[in-house]
RNA sequence: GGCGAGGUAGCUCAGCCGGUUAGAGCGGAGGAUUCAUAACCCUCAGGUCGCGAGUUCGAGUCUCGCCCUCGCCA
């Protein structure tokens, strides 16, 4: 495990500036954000990017469209991702626009590096071009349609360009290592498995260029010492993340190979988020191009599957998309921490696609959230409001059933004396034990961008008390604490038991939940926060010893207020119709 | 067409190198309870573990064939 100090870099793709902000975006960053949130909340520093990519064909197109230029048509529709991604609460450090300086001026230097080396050189492209549509088709596509235009039906012609090819031929042997040891980590393993079998078919050199033709647009990067080639836009957009942080100050985040490797190298720092439609260019194309480049390839490249809607793929035929709209809509009646709670723990996180159903998002917010965590902290609460005046009195180890504990026998006696003895009373609980157990498994998790088991183990725990208070049954106690010698401490030390445990699990939900966590650490007094209004203000200290059970500065301690506050999440109406729909 | 993944309770899925009565969550049914948001807790669900055959003392768990779904590629 890296020191946990280590700088941690966190990617997802930069999003094609054309394209309005959905779900399928809002997805990808959200998982950065718990990402990042999660590693943040461990102590390690970070830095979270996202962005937008710009210089594709169409973008200049549309903007004439548009009767705009291309970079004011970019930036209306770069302000466009901006404002989805405050909405979702992201904590992005930057977000990159690829018509800026800092990132063209970079990424054509990269290119001439790898023309220096060789890497990138001069061939010829063979294909067959279809001059009614001015571009070229794939082979299958051609030899589908008999070799005529799929568009008009005339015949394509064969011809012979001249591009700039990356010679990733050159590296098959290289990635195939850094894969197969998990130098490299694809993820989920179903994609590893899907790279290593393309890679094992052989890898070619890629075109990387295009001539530029009479009447294109000046929009994109050219290609250096060659004004006649403009270089594709998927290349130069890989380029981002590394761009960007290739500054004095950032270059922490991505750190040169000889510094990786006398450090022992190989450590999760550098993790790429994305869609499985983009896996290729990330977890080969682009981990050779940076071995080209001699810098140290990304530690983790993520690929998750899709959202449909309603069990149905979403579409621009079907118009399904589920937009920014919508989910504002869910977050205005449910809360904003409700929809990235579903769309974390309920995703296509594997390699398989989720269902965003109006239904099971009920299921999921009542049964997790209403009835979960939202439910646990209010009775406990309450509790205390109601039999201490919302004052904790006494801390407690967390253990319950062993010998020289006091506390469960009584609470025990209070209910046989009620008359509603425990079926089974030999039961024990050690909360400091479970809830350690419960954040290295989250923390684990977290390694391994399984977010939503991360999360769970949170709401695990508050189940946990559930059991307890149904089993210790602190209100049934509470009425017979004149017939019980020490009752009162028992009480005490039992709701502080439920308290500390899930303020633990308040920190293992707050990746997802930020601002849902925030105010209950306000209603208990108990922020890790530097600031308690913010969210994003930064943990006053590391995991280990926030979560430590009952810790003496950042656990919940003897003169603590514990105020019941408003509910979390109340409880949603099954039968009302998806909002924003 | 090539390569790969998978078909397990109504739904979503766990079940590693084969071994006691096949599990979890959600939904559904019943019970108990009242601190709490009709929430929580307990019990139940009797599922041909896609189909057929084989290996084995013993197979969701291995082999072969078949059916179906899906992914990647061409």
């Amino acid at each position: 495990m890296p020191p946990m100090t280590e700088p941690c870099y966190i990617t997802t793709p930069i999003y094609y500036v054309n394209d309005r902000p959905h779900i399928g975006h809002c997805y990808t960053t959200l998982l950065a954000d718990v990402a990042a949130r999660a590693q943040r909340l461990i102590g390690r520093d970070v830095f979270f990017l996202t962005g937008t990519d710009e210089h594709a064909e169409k973008v200049s197109r549309s903007a004439a469209e548009h009767g705009v230029s291309p970079l004011e048509w970019a930036t209306t529709n770069a302000d466009r991702f901006k404002d989805a991604f405050a909405f979702m609460g992201f904590s992005n450090d930057d977000f990159v626009r690829t018509t800026e300086d800092r990132h063209t001026s970079r990424a054509s230097a990269y290119i001439q590096k790898l023309l220096d080396s060789g890497d990138i050189e001069l061939g010829d492209y063979e294909g067959w071009y279809d001059p009614s549509q001015e571009e070229y088709v794939t082979e299958s596509t051609a030899q589908e349609n008999d070799y005529n235009s799929p568009v008009t039906g005339k015949p394509l012609e064969k011809r012979t360009e001249q591009n700039y090819f990356f010679r990733l031929d050159k590296y098959e042997g290289w990635l195939t290592e850094k894969l197969e040891s998990g130098a490299i980590r694809v993820l989920p393993g179903a994609r590893k498995n899907e790279v290593m079998g393309r890679i094992k078919q052989g890898l070619q050199k890629v075109p990387v260029s295009r001539r530029i033709k009479e009447g294109d647009a000046d929009w994109g990067i050219k290609m250096p010492g060659d004004d006649e080639h403009r270089i594709y836009v998927w290349i130069e957009a890989l380029c981002n993340y590394l761009t960007i942080v290739d500054t004095d100050e950032r270059r922490k985040y991505w750190p040169g190979l000889s510094e990786s490797v006398a450090r022992g190298g190989g450590d999760a720092s550098i993790t790429h988020l994305m869609a499985k439609d983009i896996l290729w260019f990330h977890a080969v194309i682009w981990p050779c191009m940076l071995h080209a480049l001699g810098e140290q390839p990304p530690a983790t490249v993520y690929a998750h599957a899709y959202w449909i809607a309603e069990g149905r793929k979403m579409s621009k035929s079907l118009g399904n998309f589920i937009e920014i709209d919508q989910l504002r809509a869910y977050a205005e009646k449910y809360s904003l921490d409700a929809i990235r709670w579903f769309l974390t723990t309920q995703g296509p996180l594997g390699a398989t696609d989720s269902d965003f159903a109006h239904a099971r998002f009920i299921e999921v917010y009542n049964s997790d959230l209403a009835n979960g965590i939202g439910n646990a902290t209010s009775r406990v609460g309450n509790m205390f409001a109601k039999y201490f005046e919302g004052k904790v009195t006494r801390t407690c180890n967390g253990e319950f059933g062993y010998p020289d504990g006091k506390a469960l026998p009584i609470a025990l006696a209070a209910r046989e004396s009620a008359g509603k003895p425990v079926d089974d009373p030999s039961r024990t609980f050690n909360f400091a034990a479970s809830t350690a157990e419960a954040v290295r498994t989250s923390v684990t998790a977290t390694g391994d961008i399984a977010l939503d088991e991360a999360a769970k183990a949170g709401l695990d725990l508050s189940r946990l008390v559930d059991d307890f208070i149904s089993y210790t049954a602190p209100f049934t106690l509470a009425k017979k604490l004149d017939e019980h010698e020490h009752g009162e401490k028992a009480l005490a030390t039992i709701l502080y038991t439920c308290a500390e445990a899930l303020r633990i699990a308040s920190l293992l939900l707050y990746p997802t939940m930020p601002a849902k966590m925030a105010a209950l650490w306000r209603d208990w007094d108990c922020s890790p926060l530097n600031d308690p209004d913010d969210p994003d203000s930064g943990f006053k200290a590391p995991l280990v010893d926030l979560a430590t059970w009952a810790h003496p500065e950042h656990g919940i301690n003897v003169g603590q207020t514990i105020r019941k506050g408003e509910n979390l999440f109340m409880r949603a109406d099954p039968t009302d119709d998806a909002p924003g729909a």
